[in-house]
DNA sequence: GCGATTTGGTAAATCGTTTCAGTAAATCGT
DNA sequence: ACGATTTACTGAAACGATTTACCAAATCGC
């Protein structure tokens, strides 16, 4: 794909790039060294001040200010690298998950972002693809990069290392691994609940791909909530996402494959939001309305749902507050080096959000 | 907003937590001087070896052996960041984005990744929500962390670095920055072509947020291509998107405008896909259909845009290429540290896809 | 006035790698 | 048989910070 695009480059080069320009290139940035020369004093007594260690209050405030201007008008900036190598913390998180392109991951990494940037962490991303042997090879560059702990997102992790990993959407028993999740047992009742005080009797279901972490959970659950209000799911009311396409594609063909069967539903309960919207396509494209001849809900509650037309009914995970609880507690893991005191599970409330895709089941 | 999240935590102790397991907690890696330690031989030795250096054609085939296989068996990995700061390269680069939680940012992040990762960088990822001050300050960031380069997407650019920058989507001829860009002119003229091709001689226009890199030139494109299509744009009929809000709601509210001001159109020219749903949602609730009554165009054709209903006639970016593009021209001035013989515009051309929501003009 | 403490610093080791400059033994050319 | 190479390595100096251990001079307590 990188290499297909087609392009038409235009080769300006600079008019004024004289040789002089050589010279500039690459200025060395200014090393605790350098200022510590420029001052007159030892790289020790400038660093103990900068960093206002204890030791450093036998110094004179009249040094002590002599060395932040200085390190102030040369722009003096510790080398990360450096410091990170003595000092066996690189302030730096790995984040792995599925892939970058799609509401779901977004929003939790802009809640990841926003949590690790103001703890003055950096963090490196990659995406799997679910695909097992690109999780090992990532996991090992991340060890290589000396990650202080690792958070995986939608992603099985079977994989024993020795750092801290929080998993959000995990539901693997590794022991020593955090996991973020919903509240799957509660966001079945209400998707199911809200359907049957419709009036809907005959709900079909889009499972998850069978790679994603939730899929079993939440069909699970599902299905306990409909044998509960009595309105069991029928075998061939059941179909199932297939493929890593992230657009709502796999949705559309999931829902052709229901009404193939001849499935009968009023309503359909999609695995996630961009699936749902794949499912009205598909049910529009029958002459099936959505919400007059079926009702469609769906997961996750991204951006999309709101404006989609017609706006979509869903559960709404709170990705982005997913992601900022898992950076929070991936962090505490990284704080505190002796516990293992730490919660196996924090578990986050779904919240139902009806929209117009869902409307009463016509008598 | 990190702050406010309501969770239930269930602190489930381990049980098998025994006082034993501190002395399992972090067990160091295997460093180079444990591995030429356990081999008898010198970290040198070891070093050349694994690394492939020339000088180390003299050490025999048996030795060479004996140090990948005791590597292997100790599962050896090089410390990056030692390597880093001995050999002055990091192999890491700093990408700037307005923010995640969007389509075109995940798009064009998901070709950096590819082309990075091939080639054996990592990135570090920021956003800075179009503010100045978060700006500087992740770019101060990034030169601590020692990043070899920096890439930017739809940020303005005007801070003067010794690093190599590559710019997507950006418009400042900035000395040294490569912009990739996409041949605008071409764009602004297909969209008006297609529109004028349906009949349509009323056009309105939402142009993007004042700090949206791309705002300027688009508008100049799309007004010159009206104008040499006869058709020119009545100032009543532009509308403008304001604020960072990455939903369509921005488009939404700026057609909501152009209908107070009972603008008269047949044909809505969105700033891109986000803000064209905001802008179809508005125009229904007035009553209006489409696209039998009025004609939307997008801009991106991001993965919503497909599957949005009506789906969305579209200029295409190619996004994830321009990503792509970026990475490369970014890793090329990276590996060549003398030259400035590098393009200042890498062009991309965009294309027009037509879907649902464009038709021809009511009579 | 003399030992103890405080003041104002510095030298050197360390983190884990790479790499320049050797070196001692074996082999080669003639 | 003797200098020149080649073979098979190693020592030590970087990279740029932090940190421990020290030191000399000044001041304090009594």
């Amino acid at each position: 794909m990188c290499d297909t695009y087609q392009t038409s480059d235009i080769m300006k080069t600079k008019g004024d790039s004289s040789d002089f320009s050589k010279f500039l290139a690459r200025p060395k940035a200014v090393s605790l060294k350098d200022l510590a020369a420029s001052l007159k004093l030892s790289p020790t007594t400038v660093s103990l001040v900068l960093n206002g260690a204890p030791t450093a209050s036998s110094i004179p405030s009249e040094t002590q200010d002599r060395i932040f201007e200085a390190a102030r008008t040369l722009k003096y900036r510790p080398n990360h690298i450096a410091r990170a190598l003595r000092a066996q913390r690189t302030h730096t998180i790995g984040v792995l998950i599925p892939e970058i392109s799609e509401g779901y991951s977004a929003a939790v990494l802009s809640g990841v972002e926003e949590k690790l940037l103001k703890e003055g962490y950096f963090y490196f991303v990659v995406s799997h693809w679910h695909r097992e042997e690109i999780i090992e090879h990532h996991l090992r560059f991340f060890i290589e990069r000396c990650v202080e702990g690792i958070l995986v997102v939608d992603t099985p992790q079977q994989h024993q290392t020795f750092l801290p990993v929080v998993s959000i959407s995990g539901h693997d028993d590794t022991k020593g691994v955090t996991n973020i999740v919903l509240n799957h047992e509660q966001a079945g009742l209400l998707a199911v609940e809200h359907l049957v005080n419709l009036g809907h009797k005959k709900i079909a279901v889009i499972k998850g791909q069978t790679f994603s972490s939730d899929t079993e959970i939440r069909w699970q659950s599902v299905k306990s909530a409909a044998a509960r209000f009595k309105v069991p799911i029928a075998k061939s009311s059941v179909s199932q996402l297939v493929g890593t396409n992230p657009t709502p594609e796999t949705g559309y063909i999931a829902t052709r494959k229901l009404l193939e069967n001849n499935a009968e539903f009023t309503a359909l309960l999609a695995f996630n939001d961009i699936s749902a919207i794949g499912a009205i396509r598909a049910l529009n494209e029958t002459g099936l309305k959505v919400p007059e001849d079926v009702s469609v809900i769906g997961f996750d509650d991204v951006y999309a749902a709101e404006f989609h037309n017609p706006s979509l009914t869903t559960i709404r995970q709170p990705l982005k507050e997913m992601g900022c609880l898992g950076a929070e507690y991936l962090l505490k893991r990284i704080g505190e080096n002796d516990g293992d005191d730490f919660p196996d599970d924090v578990i986050v409330e779904p919240e139902l959000v009806i929209r117009q895709s869902t409307a009463e089941v016509k008598k």
